[in-house]
DNA sequence: ATAGCTGCAAATGCTTTGCAAGGCC
DNA sequence: GGCCTTGCAAAGCATTTGCAGCTAT
């Protein structure tokens, strides 16, 4: 992957600070704040670009958007169904004693933990 | 909600077997391949206003695409990523020992584990 | 010069909405 | 008959793709 000056710009945003968890418009809303002059598509294809080589994972929890997240190890998240905003979980704050026997012949690629909050009323 | 043609041909659809997950567009078929004379919006309408009553519960594993899941009992799902295909997790079969703390002022919503898996390779 | 990659305009496809037509009191 | 509901055509929006242009050899 070449570094070019869009790609720069982004992975600068992304990853001067830890634990983000960005939509591509929410990135391309900063790039552009940032002086960046990118488009949405090449946010979009970076965002994938970046997920390949492995330093950004993609989350779907609701439908019609999907959140790029720069924690790659394997974790967790709370979903605050409010505001949108997704938090991580720390892997060692779940445990699961029992899991469950995979269909024959296949093998497990991944176990996602999605914990969904919402605001206490009162 | 008042039982329509549309709507009773769905419903005979989704819930004369068990343990269903079907897409919209899915559904969309067999409705047509049964002879029901219905579009695709009017089964996305159908499927949310069950989905309101409390019929159905709309499952996200993937970008661009909603399932709605018959069993509106809790329980958790395997993700067959070459297949694409959902299958329920009897609620029993997993088991958390450790359950993270929530932020401050939220309360819980639901929690959703899915289980992503891949066919066995040789 | 050219082979291949980059980045964006335009296209795609899932989903939602606005409104004409129909049903119920 | 009037009011609310229904069901679909058309619109909306997140995402992807095809290709013109740039880059590095």
């Amino acid at each position: 992957m070449r570094p070019t000056r869009q790609r720069i710009a982004l992975a600068k945003l992304l990853f001067d600070s830890h634990d983000r968890h960005v939509t591509a418009e929410e990135l391309h809303i900063e790039a552009r704040a940032a002086g960046a002059s990118i488009s949405l598509a090449t946010v979009y294809n970076a965002l994938h670009q970046f997920t390949q080589a492995g330093l950004l994972r993609e989350v779907v929890v609701e439908a019609g958007q999907s959140y790029f997240d720069t924690n790659t190890n394997t974790h967790h998240h709370f979903y605050h169904l409010g505001t949108r905003v997704l938090t991580d979980i720390p892997i060692d704050r779940i445990r699961m004693s029992k899991s469950p026997e995979l269909p024959a012949g296949t093998v497990l690629d991944s176990v996602e933990v999605t914990v969904r909050i919402v605001d206490k009323v009162g």
